[in-house]
DNA sequence: CGGCGACGCTGATCTGCCTCAGTTCATTGT
DNA sequence: ACAATGAACTGAGGCAGATCAGCGTCGCCG
């Protein structure tokens, strides 16, 4: 799996290995690109005529509000995401979705994804295997929230989405480009902006990570690691399972 | 859909309205029973030759362990749902299972399932409403510990696990059998069992609901909707969505 | 240019929940 | 009959993280 080819198909390709073939029917499934533009919301809870989508540039985050305002993000979707196909399938969307940047995204059309599926099933075994990794993310999110505390959990939160940008060509073991905001992360880890960013700094002055100016480095991975307890099999099983 | 029927057709039929044949389909689903006793491990992470399972009766958690010895508990079985048919398709299992009490399963063998899917199309249709209930259940779990107080929070999970329970017929609006220890509600909730013991006798206090000897009272249901933000869509739909 | 909003950052204070260290009661085993 | 165990329960003290209030910097826009 080369940089020819689109984000999706990376990510496809570390839990399945592809062929030419099947990568190319992959790139032919992105059909009318969209455009949507940071802040503005892409789905609200109880929507129910949304189309899904495939993230070709820009980060979306999925949310829940509260009656007092505060709100709780349950997971960030980087480029080579899929957005909502399972909602799409099933029922309303009980979340909100907004992009945190500008957003390209092409739509899928559920009838072009069954096709292709028969065409090349091995790819519904890949597109299966990524929603059940999606779903062991929001599981791992939830054990951090419940029962790490907040450095920890902003360790394994930065690991994580490293982990997952390289996966899409987007990071390297050393850093990635993060376009999140103090606010974003607090949201996300359930923690105060002010913690987050006492936490941001020791995590700094620690010599493991430092985020700053929309741009993560890992000074010390294995550091890192050691203080999240962070298990990466979940995300890429070290290399396809199917060959 | 009465009482004659399975907890799991039962719980189906809550999101597809069913036919005597899809019922007794679903009811030949049912292969060898197993017996667990309660305490010791089903499932271990990391193990891969595990089965998929319908339970029949008893509880069951699924959870995992931080390094320190604490552990967060993801989620509860009861009778009608699904252990493991997920990660028996896809992948070795992330986290430990573990009976609350003496529990009866059904092993179903993801051919028969397969066949039965084919035959009865509807009823796949329902399996993977339930897969996506499955999956809200946790976001809304995942709010929970990320944003609302301790009371709230264990108010939203008394609700959620009566609207359950109610739905398979082993519990109303009024309350329902409950053998969790506090224990075990400290680790699903991310409290400790000192910090639930003082938030349940608040609650009884308060005069919304009473857990006491292995039984929840609820005194006010709307009271306690109220506290909690409740909203029992994500579960039941308020009745079947495909006639 | 000055004003304004976002965002990062910080000190002081407050509080929700944890930890520790028990007691009581019911159940089980010997 | 008496330990042993486990669960519910309680008080005291401590701490992680929230809240409040404020400052500095930057980019944007009228």
């Amino acid at each position: 799996m080369d940089a020819r080819h689109s984000p999706f198909a990376r990510k496809l390709g570390a839990f399945v290995a592809l062929s030419e073939k099947e990568v190319s029917a992959l790139d032919r499934l992105h059909g009318r690109r969209k455009v949507f533009s940071a802040g503005k919301d892409m789905v609200h809870q109880g929507q129910t005529d949304q189309a899904a989508y495939i993230l070709a540039s820009g980060w979306v985050c999925s949310y829940k509000i509260l009656s007092d305002g505060t709100r709780q993000i349950v997971d960030f979707q980087i480029p080579g995401d899929s957005l909502g196909l399972r909602s799409v399938l099933f029922r309303t969307s009980d979340h909100n979705i907004e992009p945190v940047t500008q957003v390209e995204a092409s739509e899928v059309l559920v009838s072009d994804l069954l096709e292709t599926f028969s065409e090349t099933p091995r790819l519904a075994t890949a597109v299966l295997w990524a929603a059940s990794r999606d779903e062991a993310m929001v599981v791992e999110h939830l054990v951090s929230i419940g029962r790490r505390h907040a450095k920890e959990r902003t360790a394994h939160f930065l690991l994580e989405l490293g982990a997952r940008l390289k996966l899409v060509g987007l990071g390297s073991t050393s850093g990635y480009a993060c376009p999140l905001s103090q606010y974003l992360l607090a949201d996300t880890l359930g923690l105060s902006a002010v913690h987050i960013n006492r936490v941001l700094r020791e995590l700094r002055e620690d010599g493991l990570v430092t985020f700053q100016h929309g741009h993560v480095e890992i000074h010390d991975l294995d550091g890192l690691v050691d203080l999240a307890e962070f298990d990466k099999t979940y995300l890429d099983h070290d290399g396809p399972l199917l060959k």
